[in-house]
DNA sequence: TTAGGGTTAG
């Protein structure tokens, strides 16, 4: 009962004096601490079990394992999800499809992918909700492609699970990861056929993934037609808006969700604020910003002051965005700082870049990204041999910056790229588009922005790299292999770079095409030779 | 009397 009301103390308090202490009491409260998120308490308990000689249950495991997941992150974590793993085997638990089920779901959030795969094809017996689990544990590590292949496979004749809310809105989730409309509408069909239009979480998740997927209007069709909607519903739509580059309509329903009765939250302020930045709507932004604590009772954290310094050092008031981190009133951490250099990089600021980084390194000295950007920054400004000793320093630390990746759905099928891929068979042609392509466009006027470049190489060898570029690729397959006149959606893991995005505006003119771009911020919608962006990205 | 999977941002 008092686990019930997250009342722990008398909980504990009764647990004490229980002189003769049956399993179904130590579960109980261990099930408790576990629930009411204090992990650190439930192990201790579970492990004074085991100490004092009592066998687990098949219940005792899955709540242990709830009380890793709910612990403060340390590394000893995952070691100790193992143990339990053993203990699980030893003691012939392997066939309990909760248990089993909760130790996939263990590994997935300690994003060992791998080890909830090989828990997930060794159960004797599967249902829905395992499925589920190794579905979500995969769209959740970023690896969407496979939660989906797995999702076919769950409906396919071989295994012929029925998927119910929960496994629809996992798989949406990932194909809003991918950018995959083809799948996302089958998907849509399916949840109407089978009613689960009815289930708020599956409408809010298709709506996330229309807006992902740069479908704004589809996105907000299914919003406008919601009865009920909640703060997902509103968070989800506002973020969406931000992302296709609609920031005044995204403070326009920020206003709409308070006067609907919603109180926005911190998920809700990142997002608006974030709309602010990109649309570089300044005094909107500051205003509620402001608005924040006063008004609205949220108290803004890192993430917000982040946003703070992304919208005006976006807009180029860097010395403001300065002033807004010295006068924070919690200490600011690497998202911060990360948002400073980054405006740093548009506004090819080298000293307040080099004040920034100082402070960016001590924090995060294991991000490649940060030295990159850096490194970007003195290119920049020619300074190359301040750019060879960035680099130097991440080669001294072992680290690689993450390689740029680009996918795009033809006919629902997805294709991916990486840069200058000898094993793609249609590299040869793909090359050959874009060499013709990019000739073309010199005599237009295109002059190949080659400052992304970090080699000091010579023109000729800068200007074939940058065609390499993954997004390019995708792009001159989507020329080659999709119908005249449909739109070319292409996603990236990483920002579009500046000749990218130039090149992208000269061939949707050429080409008479519609293309779309997500890169890890936004969504680029280029048309005749313009994009949504309006180059302010 | 105790059990498993899910949505929004960065």
């Amino acid at each position: 009962m008092y686990t019930e009301f997250n009342s722990m103390d008398n909980a504990r308090y009764v647990f004490d004096q229980i002189l003769d202490k049956t399993i179904f009491v130590w579960n109980a409260i261990i099930r408790g601490f576990a629930l009411a998120g204090n992990g650190e308490e439930a192990l201790s308990l579970y492990y004074r079990m085991n100490q004092i000689g009592i066998p687990s249950d098949r219940f005792t495991y899955t709540f242990a394992l709830k009380a890793l997941v709910v612990s403060s992150p340390s590394v000893s974590l995952i070691r100790k999800g193992k143990e339990i793993h053993g203990h699980i085997l030893r003691h012939g638990f392997e066939s309990y499809v909760h248990i089993v089920t909760t130790l996939i779901d263990m590994y997935a959030r300690f994003g060992c992918v791998s080890y909830a795969g090989y828990v997930f094809v060794k159960m004797p017996e599967r249902n829905v909700v395992s499925w589920s689990a190794i579905i979500a544990c995969y769209a959740k590590n970023e690896r969407p492609f496979e939660a989906l292949q797995l999702f076919w496979e769950m409906m396919s004749e071989t295994f012929d699970v029925i998927p119910n809310s929960v496994t629809m809105v996992s798989v949406l989730q990932a194909c809003a990861a991918l950018s995959a409309l083809g799948q996302g509408k089958l998907l849509h069909c399916y949840v109407l056929r089978k009613g689960f239009d009815s289930t708020l979480s599956v409408m809010n998740s298709l709506v996330n993934m229309y807006l992902k997927c740069g479908s704004l209007e589809n996105g907000r069709q299914i919003f406008d037609q919601m009865v009920k909607k909640d703060i997902v519903s509103w968070n989800s739509i506002i973020a969406g808006h931000a992302i296709n580059g609609y920031g005044k309509e995204a403070v326009v329903l920020f206003r709409d969700m308070i006067r609907s009765g919603i109180s926005p939250n911190i998920i809700t302020f990142v997002s608006v604020l974030g709309a602010c930045s990109h649309a570089g709507l300044v005094d909107e932004g500051k205003q509620i910003f402001d608005s924040m604590a006063l008004l609205h009772k949220v108290v803004p954290s890192v993430e917000h002051y982040a946003c703070m310094v992304d919208l005006l050092g976006r807009a180029g008031r860097l010395e403001e965005a300065a002033k807004v981190v010295e006068g924070m009133r919690i200490e600011p951490g690497p998202t911060v700082w990360g948002s400073l250099l980054g405006a740093c990089r548009i506004h090819c600021n080298v000293e307040l870049a080099e004040r920034a980084s100082i402070r960016l390194f001590q924090l995060e000295p294991v991000n490649a990204g940060n030295f990159v950007l850096l490194a970007d920054i003195y290119a920049a400004a020619k300074m190359w041999e301040e750019v060879s000793k960035v680099k130097k320093l991440l080669e001294a630390r072992n680290l690689q910056k993450v390689p740029g990746c680009s996918w795009i759905e033809v006919k629902r099928k997805i294709y991916s790229f990486v840069s200058i891929d000898e094993l793609n068979p249609q590299m040869e042609q793909l090359h050959a588009l874009l060499v013709h392509l990019s000739s073309e466009m010199k005599e237009k006027g295109y002059v190949p922005d080659t400052r992304v470049v970090l080699y000091e190489l010579d023109q000729v060898e800068k200007e074939r790299i940058l065609l390499g570029h993954s997004e390019k690729l995708a792009l001159a397959f989507g020329l080659i292999n999709s119908g005249k006149g449909e739109t070319i959606r292409i996603t990236k893991n990483l920002r579009l770079c500046e000749d990218c995005h130039s090149v992208t505006k000269f061939i949707s003119k050429f080409t008479n095409r519609e293309i779309l771009v997500r890169d890890v911020n936004r969504i680029h919608c280029f048309r005749e030779g313009f994009c949504s962006c309006g180059d302010y990205w």
